[in-house]
DNA sequence: AATCACTATTGCTTTTAAAGCAACAATGAG
DNA sequence: CTCATTGTTGCTTTAAAAGCAATAGTGATT
């Protein structure tokens, strides 16, 4: 029995519901996938699927051979194109999944110019908060901040992660500049927010860890919109220095600075990590890309 | 074409180092493997095998291939007999891998009843200091000392593993009884190896650390022999708790107490862990095994 | 409650792929 | 230079999966 093929069916089965579904992606009659599951239960000597001719469902043995199985499928698959692809020329679907923030600023900016330097490949880009698991999903890069990697996942640091308070000049001048860190808590709170909640101003005072959040006027995970927010006045913002730089150069938003440094999280060494799985750097894609980004990264970002 | 008789006549290939030799192992014409692996290189379009008549060698992508495609055979062979042995009666070979000292005096006796209880299952017990990779070799059960687990492996702790000082009354006669810490710098030493090396004696005080090890007069691996050699009153020997309750019950050792407490490690959680892999906890050898000493060591040695 | 549409399965034939065997060519040891 | 050994290739046989048509069972619909 050719198994591999027998798992094929089987999991095709799984995801449209259907034999005859399944059949049809598949372009196979209905009778060979009968068949071939029917084998592949026999020679495991359980039933995977409850049929009738309205529902096929999944047993439970069933749900953790078809878990075990899918990881199984993307592993060969990318082995497969390991070997494939070694020694070819970077080319095919290349899938990236940023943080949105990151991404807009950062990112896409880059790889605009990694798109011609590579037109064979075909970028695929994902800019979400929610941390995606590598491996699992067909994500071949990921840029995540302050992310804890697992022993198959390489981690390179791009950059600093750390927030920075500011506001316009406006906003200074009317409500007056903060003269410490405690201040804070008198002033408008425009905060960004991460997928596990909205950001708090922290601040670490002899050994102490103080919440100086000030009453919120705005909450949100779109930094561009804050941005213009705190441009008009509208309250202070923590963010990242990397999203604040072009605002801060050009005057509409100016750092604040105190003698005890604000923060997001007590976890103190947050940055941007750029992770991919070390098996998938053998393929040129990847390879490439990796390169080509913590290399510009490198050089225009971390003077 | 069924790619995984491909791999698995290509995997043989590679152990045997022959295309001869694999099919006689595998009991199929030489012809069929020469024909399955041609096939799964041209379906990869890379050359896996450097062959001449004398000599058969992986290539470089052959090699990563080899390695990738060994875990996933594995893999689904776990998967497959989880799915197999699903509500089945414990039974088949399980594998259990145990640091020395903690296999002879406390798993091998608990073992024995075990197999009383499901005489179906056919113990293979290794006992090394090394530690081997869970999932990579086939152990279903490892137990150490210290260990980080992944994210796919389970580690229930077992027991503390603290170290304690402990030397025969004669020796504590004849050389006195060290009224600190700093004092048994004096003291002959008996030291405990571990596969990273001699473990010092240290010892915590006010913050700092301090190796506080004397002489030595004997370093061994085997906890046996080093503990009759402090009966014979050679030394003072530090070595675990529970190695060393029966001499210390029997009167023969007598553990020193100390102001600040002695460690051999800077890192103070030593404990021996048990550790499975998530999935394999679905076969029943497993779970009656993991259940069955988690629960023993629970009830008799964590009073 | 009976019908009807749809679905999984089964029996049979056709097609395809791998096994098996024998002959061949290439390689490296002696 | 010879020769045993090994991997490969051509051909035949065998086994397995595909393909097709017919069947039986199920659940929604009327």
């Amino acid at each position: 029995m050719d198994q591999l093929r027998a798992i094929r069916y089987f999991s095709k089965v799984v995801e449209t519901g259907s034999f005859t579904k399944a059949a049809n992606a598949l372009n196979v009659p209905p009778s060979s996938l009968s068949r071939r599951v029917a084998d592949l239960e026999k020679s495991l000597g359980a039933t995977l699927l409850k049929r009738s001719t309205r529902i096929v469902k999944l047993t439970e043995v069933g749900q953790i051979y078809y878990n075990d199985v899918q990881q199984i499928l993307t592993q060969l698959a990318q082995s497969n194109e390991t070997v494939r692809s070694y020694q070819t020329t970077p080319m095919g679907r290349l899938s990236i999944s940023s943080m949105v923030g990151f991404g807009e600023k950062i990112l896409l900016p880059l790889l605009d110019e990694f798109s011609e330097l590579y037109p064979e490949i075909i970028l695929d880009i994902s800019l979400s908060d929610e941390l995606s698991t590598l491996g699992r999903d067909d994500v071949d890069i990921a840029i995540r901040g302050g992310y804890a990697p697992n022993e198959r996942v390489l981690a390179i640091k791009l950059m600093d992660n750390g927030f920075i308070p500011v506001a316009s000049p406006e906003y200074i001048q009317t409500h007056g500049l903060p003269c410490n860190a405690m201040a804070l808590k008198e002033h408008n709170g425009i905060y960004f927010k991460t997928p596990s909640g909205p950001t708090p101003w922290l601040c670490n005072m002899n050994g102490q860890w103080h919440d100086v959040s000030g009453p919120a006027i705005a909450i949100s995970n779109n930094g561009t919109w804050l941005a213009k927010k705190a441009c008009n006045g509208e309250g202070i913002l923590m963010s990242t220095r990397w999203a604040l730089s072009s605002y801060i150069e050009s005057g509409q938003l100016q750092e604040l600075k105190f003698e005890h440094e604000l923060a997001i999280t007590q976890n103190s060494n947050m940055a941007v990590y750029l992770l991919y799985q070390k098996q998938r750097y053998l393929v040129p894609k990847v390879k490439a890309a990796v390169d080509f980004i913590v290399d510009k990264i490198k050089v225009r970002y971390n003077f």
